[in-house]
DNA sequence: TCCTAAGCGAGACGGTACGTCTTGTCTTCCA
DNA sequence: TGGAAGACAAGACGTACCGTCTCGCTTAGGA
């Protein structure tokens, strides 16, 4: 079995690939299953071997890029516990921006939401289930009775999000700062909130953050 | 010609009408102009002589539906000048919120993104500016030469989409909170900040944010 | 509606058209449908708004053309009942074959079976009713109790099938006689039976036939 | 190699047999490769280890029924030569009725052209040939330079049409009369002619046929 | 007794046609 | 003139078979 996992391996990643390359160029609705399959040189029939539609695949695809953030988010969270600028969800958030400037105009056309609402519902899913389980691990600190003002799923919510559309503004504008800056902004607006970021407040220091 | 106009007009009426109870029962995507028009007691063809096609009429309809809102928020607005709690931005987004749970199968299909990536654009782009005009004008209060720490536009995208999130997450889980409780929430993640939210660092009075 | 009919009238000759030329270039089973539509120069869907599928075009197309022959026929049955070499049954016969000789590239395909069985049923069944018809108005005049050794349902079968299978051969053979041969032979098989046309009977005259 | 020989030779009878399951069940065209090989137990490439096609595992499944039917005449046929009503072209002509009642299910649908084109010719040609032979040796008794009325070519032609679509005719109608009936009645109708059938001349006598 | 070659199962793959669906255009006719 | 009705072209969809191929398993028969 092992000679047939690896060919069908290869024409799930030669799919997978040709589908990213064709997002960058139209866009996510103007692909037609026919123009993955020419771009990744399989018939047609093919395709529907292995997906049942252009969703499924899309689906599939993002689970993959997912796991290779997440992956490379692992090797940072060892030391989230152990508060310091370079460490912790801030060092996590950076990261995020990071990888999102890499791969900007693959991440632009997924986020602008010019792809099915299920894909762009599953990445926030993703990274409210990441940031749950990062919180919770900080929470725990505080004791096991602690109950924040603002329920955690209410709060991961609301943070996915803000940075999901943080995240999409900034490439749809094509990247007007720096991953860096994005990044302090971020953190500015989200840890210390509005009033904060309007100058109005005083700002709390990275250090109550991490 | 006169009498032509109206029955323009109501042909179109009925076609957003038919359109939005659509959306509804089986989200956009699933939508034929065929659908429409059979829901409107129209032929096919008449769709074509107001609209090019089926996302035209969703984004004019879009129009209408802001302006509604628009509209409400502007009994608000001209006392949002002085600071009280039941005036401002607060009373702003409080009104939203309401609005939201008045119209929520229609917003929550809207805003899951089961729409076309346009319209979802469109909605954060009037908040946006709506936001940015509100703020620009507190701001002056400051004086001419004030530059806060985070720049208007980077401001007021991230409440356009945290907001949004907000909103949509909220509708999704079927209101598990009351349009108040969600209120409060969002003021205190977004004036206060995460920290705030999370009872780790004091929390923002209201009267600093109005 | 008279414009729409005419329309849908050329569109639904140009497909039989079609059909039929394609048939005689390729046989009847390789023919695709989007070969038919781009003959006819129509659209591949506009098929389906006539026709369910390309058996139901034949199977039109046949009543068509049967209904050309037949028509021909019913100019010479007047006289059918008058017996004299160059009426009734005998010029029926005759005229079937010249018919034939004048399509035998058409014929010739149909009758071999390279065409869904269904077809050549239909045709066979024309055949059977006509004779019968026929046949019951000439035993009529034996009077009404008469019954022939040979039931009638049986005998118009008999006929229907050895003059197809007849045709079928002298086309598929590329016509070796000509079609007054043909007719004189059938006759002579057919109302003389195989002992005459062996010579080893006597000959019926052609008085006897009509 | 006996034992590769033997294991072919079951596993392409099993592959005949399931086809002529599947034709008395659902007809020939509706038959796939793959209905075949489930139903004979084996993998769908093995059909394609012994034959190329549908069609050819027909052909050659006719080539043994044919060589059973011709089995079973060839007992009959040494007393072809001498007339009697129990021997002669008519006893194997009886036997043919005999032995489609028995395989109607079979014949019927091959004789009703529910199967390809080619099978249905190479039946007619397989009873023409057999005729012709009959033929030849019975009118050499008449002299060596005897020219019948009908040349052999067109009268066995129209004996294996005529004998086909008779028997094609019987068992599509489920048998309305038995064997022997049929028998008597084509005897008629093809050694006596239509007029003797008919009742309209007389009846040439059993032993004027053999 | 091993081993090697044949028969076979499993299933990926390219390819072709199918019948369906939706879109947008156009033409004709009705009120 | 606005709208109804509907023919039509275009083209993607998901399905169904086909015939080819490659890969292993099993097993019979020659070494």
């Amino acid at each position: 079995m092992n000679k047939y996992d690896r060919r069908v391996q290869r024409t799930r990643r030669n799919l997978r690939e040709a589908l990213f390359a064709l997002v960058r160029e139209k866009g996510y609705d103007a692909i037609t299953i026919e123009d993955i399959t020419n771009r990744a040189e399989l018939g047609r029939a093919t395709f529907y071997l292995h997906y049942h539609d252009k969703e499924s695949l899309l689906l599939e695809s993002i689970e993959v890029v997912a796991s290779d953030l997440i992956a490379q988010i692992d090797q940072v969270s060892p030391e989230v516990m152990d508060s310091s600028v370079h460490s912790g969800p801030n060092a996590v958030i950076r990261q995020v921006f990071q990888y999102a400037a890499d791969q900007s105009d693959l991440f632009r056309t997924i986020l602008r939401g010019e792809v099915a609402s299920r894909a762009t519902a599953r990445i926030q899913q993703i990274i409210r289930e990441t940031s749950m389980s990062l919180l919770q691990s900080r929470l725990a600190r505080l004791g096991p009775d602690y109950h924040p003002p603002v329920p955690l799923d209410v709060f991961s919510n609301y943070l996915a999000g803000a940075l999901l559309s943080f995240l999409a503004w900034w490439l749809d504008e094509d990247k007007p700062y720096t991953p860096d800056e994005m990044h302090h902004m971020f953190v500015r607006l989200f840890f210390g909130g509005a009033l904060s970021a309007l100058g109005i407040s005083q700002t709390p220091s990275l250090d109550d953050i991490n």
